[in-house]
Formats: structure tokens, sequence, C-alpha cells
DNA sequence: TCAAGAACGTA
DNA sequence: CGTACGTTCTTGAA
């Protein structure tokens, strides 16, 4: 492509490339463990490197604007003014760039007053006269003018900044239809809304390169103004000035006087330790290969220290591994693999010795003492092992760490949540995989003692880059939990198929009713479960109004059916929504029932890591949704039954826990002082707000209050509370303003939290469990408005679940060391259902309240109601 | 067979 | 234009 013989000069404009990136690349993705966004940097990085290798450049330099202000700005104040500010996480990445650069040994040139292009088209013009092969890389077409035999510009095409287009002399008159000296002349004419200059109305590119080739030159058409007919004649004539300005604005200057010329920036070797550093600190693993390739240099691996070897694993009998595991004095990597509930394997690990073995009842009876024994054991994904064990009748002592906990608590956001992705974010190496592709895999996978060795230094790595408070929710409250569930998992909850099956039946035959009847009305049948044939139905067949729109059309969900019902009732909507209720529940019911085992009872599966907030979440079957809103649907709750052997159900739950937990927060008197009178809560609080005495609280008034409360806790607005209480927003707004007036605490907590989180970049528990939220200073308003409604809510739910949660395995506990027969089954949030075996009540009774009040101890008493029953249902109160 | 979207259950 | 979840069904592309 280019003449060998000749050098080539590579001008890049770091700005607008950076910039791109930036908002290309997805910022979660991309966040240090010190949330320092790096989308820029490694975008322009990931760039660069592969320029370098494809391009070869041997001399290079990257320029950068300085400020927004240049002789652009001083001719024309309004130059660029149109462009909102750049975002703060865009302008940190740029010193930080800058920083990698020097790195990687490249020439950085700024100068006050000019912009980067300037800079570019200096050393360009020098380049071309110097005998350089020249390669312009920007991403603003004003760079389009400097194309010529000798100088190729570099843009990004519109699908990413991967994609770079090379624009010579014949692409761009391909592109544009002109010269490429005359592209200024044609973005003078047609104007540059993103540098803020307005140009000839009407314009456009292909009017301005008919004008310019009819004419020959902007002088001469610009002398001939009077010649042009027309509507458009007259604007080019009225903007004539606006034009010539133009002009003048989108010359680069050629002349700039730089430190350095195009014979002084060669190519250097790397400073390699320096590029380890910097890009250890912005956790850019990948590109690191990349760039020491793309130097042509050899990674060393530095005075780091030395990769580490992983020692060969042994093959030993498990009573050697007992032995040496209990002589062993720091933590050991444990790793049960499990299959079907069973273990299969087992590997242990120290930071130099790996031992592994078949799992057999014998090798469980071997290795007992010590898996028993507080001994301190470090695993990945530990709850799944700690049932296996538990079906054994093994309790295992001693757990000291769970990455998989770890890393999530780390970045709770984060979907994969697997080992071998915490070995490449934690220790930079990569976990031997099995490709799966094969059926017979080439590499194989990391044996059960490599993965315990992984596990353990893992564990190492992420608890030295975890905050003081993280540690503590990490072994205070998220691994006593974790032992407690797989006891709960274990245990499930007694189902009665009986209960279900028959209450299935009639919802099957009450649907069916419902769905013929909906036919007659409509006169055809019709898939009721199909939002898209519904559509047709209502919107064409029936012409009812319009309902909110969806991405594939108008919605048909239960609110709008309600709303339509309201305004043009029709006997098909109340069926619909009817059947939809019917079939829901019958939905619900079976897959229930589907998921009693042959012990007779539901066993769910609680996600630990499955919340951004903290909490847990259930699933297979999830039991925290079953339903309980009406009636009719708590049918479903009176399947859930105290199982054999056992005396009752008791279910305990917090009221308003998140309420109490934003009085404490915010420390807001009013508040405060209603959750300690003993007063109903939006009693006190409608009283305050309105203005009367709680026993002149209308139901009406109680309600706008409740849901002004529990809405706050979302970061409800005027317009969605209008919504949902189906009031004028201006009543609303009012509702809203008396509130705040009352309990001004309340507001100025949530706002300030917001604001601090804006400032960290992340939100916090009262216990310390945090939160990432990149978004609060997004660019775009609804991530950052969305990120804000989060970052209100993620401290007071979070809260919430870390309170739950250490009730829970309180309780759990110390059922146990009593030695009761009583266990904990389900955990609904705020609520928790116990097995109450007999003659266990008055105990359990008190301790699940003692413990539940006690577990935190905030500036309001915690509230806990307690009911008993044969049935979950019952048991509510 | 899979992914996306809509809908809906809970706290 | 109210947070946090999981499941089911339909639909259209692969």
């Amino acid at each position: 492509m280019t003449d060998s013989a000749k050098p080539t000069l590579m001008v890049v404009d770091g700005h607008s490339l950076a910039y791109r990136a930036f908002f290309a690349l997805p910022v979660d993705n991309f966040t240090t463990r010190d949330n320092q966004h790096t989308n820029a940097i490694y975008g322009f990085l990931s760039m660069f490197v592969n320029l370098i290798k494809a391009e070869k450049p041997t001399h290079l330099a990257v320029a950068f604007d300085t400020s927004r202000h240049s002789f652009r700005t001083e001719e024309y104040a309004e130059y660029k003014a149109t462009r909102s500010e750049t975002p703060q996480e865009f302008r940190g990445q740029i010193p930080l760039l800058q920083d990698c650069l020097a790195a990687m040994s490249v020439p950085v040139l700024t100068k006050e007053g000019v912009e980067a292009d300037d800079i570019l088209a200096t050393l360009a013009t020098q380049g071309a006269d110097q005998g350089f092969d020249v390669l312009v890389v920007s991403g603003d077409r004003d760079t389009i003018q400097l194309v010529n035999d000798d100088i190729t510009l570099l843009y990004p095409s519109v699908q990413g900044v991967s994609q770079l287009k090379r624009y010579d002399p014949t692409t761009v008159q391909e592109r544009y239809g002109v010269r490429p000296e005359q592209y200024p002349d044609i973005a003078a004419l047609v104007g540059e809304t993103s540098d803020n200059l307005p140009g000839v109305p009407k314009v456009g590119e292909k009017t301005a390169v008919k004008w310019l080739n009819q004419f020959g030159s902007l002088d001469a058409l610009l002398e001939r103004a009077d010649e042009i007919k027309g509507v458009v004649g007259g604007n080019l004539r009225e903007h004539i000035e606006d034009v010539r300005r133009n002009r003048r604005l989108n010359r680069l200057l050629r002349d700039v006087e730089l430190p350095v010329g195009p014979a002084d920036i060669p190519v250097a070797p790397i400073d390699a330790q320096a590029v380890r550093d910097i890009f250890a600190r912005l956790e850019f693993r990948t590109l690191l290969p990349r760039v020491f390739e793309a130097a042509g240099a050899e990674d060393d691996g530095g005075d780091q220290a030395d990769a580490v070897e992983m020692p060969e694993p042994l093959q030993s009998d498990p009573s050697a591994i007992a032995a040496w595991a209990m002589a062993q004095p720091g933590p050991l990597g444990v790793n049960l693999v499990v299959n079907a509930g069973r273990g299969i394997r087992f590997g242990v690990a120290n930071a130099t010795e790996l031992h592994e073995t078949d799992w057999s009842d014998a090798a469980a009876e071997a290795l007992r003492e010590w898996l028993e024994s507080d001994k301190p054991k470090v695993m990945h994904a530990a709850k799944s092992q700690v049932k296996a064990l538990l079906r054994l009748g093994i309790r295992l002592g001693g757990l000291a760490d769970d990455t998989l906990l770890g890393g999530w608590l780390m970045r709770p956001s984060f979907p994969d949540k697997t080992l071998a992705n915490l070995v490449e974010r934690y220790l930079g190496e990569k976990l031997p995989e099995a490709d799966p592709s094969q059926l017979v895999p080439e590499n194989e996978g990391a044996t059960p003692s490599q993965e315990a060795w992984f596990t353990l230094r893992t564990s190492e790595a992420l608890r030295a880059a975890m905050p003081d408070g993280v540690v503590t929710v990490l072994t205070d409250i998220e691994l006593p939990t974790l032992l407690t569930l797989a006891d709960m998992e274990l245990a499930g909850v007694a189902v009665s198929h009986q209960v279900l099956s028959e209450f299935s039946a009639e919802l099957a035959e009450r649907a069916d009713a419902i769905a013929q009847q909906a036919y007659a009305t409509i006169g055809h049948e019709v898939n009721l479960g199909s939002p898209k044939q519904l559509q047709e139905v209502l919107f064409e067949e029936l012409q009812l109004p319009k309902t909110r729109k969806t991405k594939t059309g108008y919605s048909t969900d239960a609110a709008s059916l309600a709303d339509l019902q309201e305004s043009v009732p029709h006997p098909f909507l109340e069926q619909l929504s009817q059947h939809r209720e019917a079939t829901k529940l019958r939905q619900i019911i079976e897959s229930l029932d589907v998921g009693i085992r042959d012990d007779g009872r539901i066993h769910t599966t609680y996600v630990q890591t499955g919340s951004q907030t903290g909490r847990l979440s259930s699933t297979d079957p999830n039991l925290q949704n079953i339903p309980v809103r009406t009636a009719e649907s708590r049918r479903i709750r009176s399947a859930f039954q105290v199982g054999e052997g056992y005396e009752t159900l008791l279910t305990a739950d917090y009221s308003q826990i998140e309420m109490r937990i934003m009085a404490h927060l915010s420390g807001d008197a009013g508040l405060i002082e209603a959750f300690n009178s003993g007063e109903d809560l939006h009693r006190f609080v409608g009283a305050r707000v309105f203005g009367v005495d709680p026993e002149d609280v209308t139901p009406a008034m109680r309600t706008k209050v409740k849901a002004m409360s529990y809405g706050l806790v979302y970061g409800l607005s005027a317009f969605g509370l209008s919504k949902q209480l189906r009031i004028e927003q201006s009543e609303a707004k009012q509702l809203m303003l008396e509130y705040f007036a009352r309990f001004g605490a309340v507001r100025d907590y949530l706002r300030s939290s917001v604001m601090a989180a804006k400032e960290v970049g992340y939100t916090e528990t009262i216990y310390g469990r945090r939160r990432p939220f990149p978004d609060l200073s997004s660019p775009n308003r609804v991530l950052r408005e969305n990120a804000e409604r989060a970052a209100l809510n993620a401290p007071i739910q979070g809260s919430a679940a870390d309170i739950m949660k250490i009730a829970l395995f309180r309780i759990h506990d110390e059922l146990l060391e009593r030695g009761l027969g009583s266990r904990v089954l389900l955990q609904i949030h705020d609520e928790l259902v116990v097995e109450v075996a007999p003659g266990e009540w008055d105990v359990v009774d008190s301790v699940v309240r003692t413990q539940m009040a006690g577990a935190a101890d905030l500036s309001v008493p915690l509230d806990v109601q307690v009911g008993r029953g044969h049935d979950w249902n019952e048991a509510a109160h």
C-alpha cells in the first residue's frame, strides 16, 4: 500500500477518538474497583494498538485539545457553544490516557489556543513536505481538507470506533463529489450544527456541491451570488457573511508553532514497567499483551512477582489428605465437586500443595473431623457443597470465605460470577478451561484441587481489594447467612398436592368458561394469552382507544384494561381480566405442584448473589412471589402446611422496616416520633400532613400518605404519585409539598444521600454493603435519573436486607444451639416462616421476636408481628 | 432452539 | 415519569 522506502508519520486526534469510545463502550464493563471509569481509555488504546499493528508508522504523535477556548472562540464566541459540557467522567479519563501514552513513549502534543486538529494539520503538512507518507486519524470532518496524495485520513465510521474508513483524494471525491481541499467550502455553505456554525438555510450537501462545480470556487460563487435564483438564492445572499465566517473558522492552521517536527517523533521503545504499572491501575489485562505485541516488545513479566507456577495436583488417600489438612496452619482452598446434590470429587490446596480424591462415603468419613473443625476453609460457591455435606450429616465448620460472595459484594451488578472470571479479574491469570466445543477436549479443565488452589489465591486478592466495611458484611452477615440458607433449602416446606390440585381444577374449569364467553363476545376464538392477537381484537376489531405504547404496539396489561373499562366499558375487557387472573393463578399452582419432591416438600434455591441491593432471591421455584393480595389467591398459601412431626407454622414479619430505616437514616424527628408513639404510622403521618387529629384521618387521607410514604423509598415523582392515586398532578405535587413541610429531614436525607453517592460513585448500607452507581453522572438523562432513583433506594432496601439476614442466621443459630427441633423454612424479604416442633412454640416465639427486634439498633424500634397456624395463610395475621 | 418482550406475582 | 426480583407465555429469528 505505502511505499516502503518512505517513512510513515501517523498523527492522531486523541480527544475526538477517545470521546467516541466513551459513548461506544458500556461504562459498566469498564470501571475499576475504585470506581475509575476507563471506557474511553480502553476504547482509544484498543483502536490505537490495532492501528499501529496495521499501519506500522515510523513516526507517531497524539494531539489533544487543551480547553474549549481557541482562536475560533476568540473570533466567534458561539463556536461550539451548543455542545453540552463534556461529562466529568470523560474529562477525568484524559490525563490517565495521556499517562498511558507517555508510558508507551508516544509524544502527546497540546497547545493553548489551538485545537488538536490544528496540530494534526501542521504536522501532516510538514510531514508531507519532508517526504513522509502521512496518516491523519481524526473524528473531525474538518480534517478532510488535509487529504492529498501524501496525506490519508482515517475516519471512524458510524458503526463504531473500531472501524476506520480510509480517505484518499479519490474516496473523498467519490463520497463528497469535490476535491478534499474544497470540502471546507461545502461545510461553510451547509454549516456544522455540532460546532454551532449555522449555514445557508435550505442548502444541503447536494446543492453546495452543485454550486461549487458550477462556479469553480467558493469565492466565485459568493461573488456571483446574484445569479442564484429562488428562495435559496435569497438565503445565500442573506447569509453570505455567515458563510465567510464559517470558512474562516473551519480552515485548519498549518503553521502552529510546535516544540517538535515530524522528524523528532520517531516511534520509541515503550517503558515496559511503566505500562504494566498504569495498566494494573486501570485493570487492563487483555490490553497489556496487545500493547507489547504492537510495540514489538517482550513482556518479560517485569519486576513484579514472577507468574506463579501451579503445583502439580497429587492424587491422595482421603485419610492422608485429612491428616495433611489438619496440620496446615493457614486457610486452605476447598472444593467439593457436586453433581445432582452429591459430591463426586474433592480437592484441597494451600499455596504450594494440591491434593485431590474421588468422593465417597468413606472419603467423607475420613475427612469428617477436619471438615467439621473450625480449621479455616476458603471456597467458591460453597452453598451447594455445604448442602452435599449436610446430606451426609457433616456440618461444615471454619468457612472463612466464599469468593462467589466476595466477588458479588465487590461488584453486585456483574453477571459473570464464575471462579474463572474472578481469577482473571483479581489475579490476572487464566483458569484452565476445557474447550466446551470438543467432546474430548485438548485442553483439560482445572482439576478440583487446582480450582481450590485458585480459589484460595483469589480469596487473598479479593480481600486485599475489599474495603473494611465490605469485609465485615462478608464475614459477619453473608457467610453465616450462607450456612443458614443451606439448612433452609434442605428442609424445604411441606406443600399439599391435594389442596393445589383441587384449586387448579376449579381454576381450569373457570378459565375455560370465561374463555368461551369471551369468544362469544367478540364472535371468534383468539389466543387470550397472546398480547399481539389481543391488540388486533381491542384496537382494530373493537376500535377501543389506544393505550400506553409498548415496543411492539399498545399495552394490554391489567392497568390498561382497567383504564379502558372505566372510559369505554366493554364485556370483553372484564372477561379478559378474569381470564388472566384465573390462568395466572393456575399457572403458579401448576409450577408449584411439579416442584413438590418425594418428601412432600418444595425445596427452593435461594440465590444469595441474586440481587444488587443485598436481598436474596428465590428460584426453582420462586417462593418469594406466592400470591397474597386477594382472598382467592391466598388459597395457594393454605397449601403450604406444617410438616409431619411438627406442631405448627410460625410467621414473623417486620412492619414497615424500610420506613423505619428511613426514619433512622434521616433522623427526621417527626418520623421517629411516629414510630415511637405506637400510633399507626400512616394515621400519624396523615394527621401531620393534613393538619387534623389522628382520629380524624379519613381512609382517603390515609391511602394518600401511605402511597406517598412508600413511594418515597423508590424515588417517586409527582407524576407517578398522581398516576397511582388517580389524582391530578397538581394535587400530588401539593401532597408532596405538605409532606415535606412536615418531614423535611426525609427529603434532605434523600437528596444528600444521592449527592454523596454521586461524589464517591457508590451507595452504602448501614453495615457497609456497597453498590456502585457509575451512571449517576452519566450525560444521558434517562440513565442518570434511573440511577438516581436506584441509588436513593439502595441503602434503604439494602439495610433492610442486612437486618433481615442478621436476624435470620441468629435465629437459625440459636435454634441449633439450644438443640431445638424447630427450623426456619422461608425468607420473604421481611418475613420468615418457621416450622415449630411440638412443645417448642413458646421458646421459638420468644427467640424469633427477640432476634428480629434486636437485629439492629436503630433510633426507632423494630416492630415484629408474629402469627401461628397450621398453614401459611392461617399463620398470617 | 433461543432470546426478547410482555405480563404479573411478591417485598 | 417508583425500587428489587423470577417465571411463564408468545413470537420471530436462527
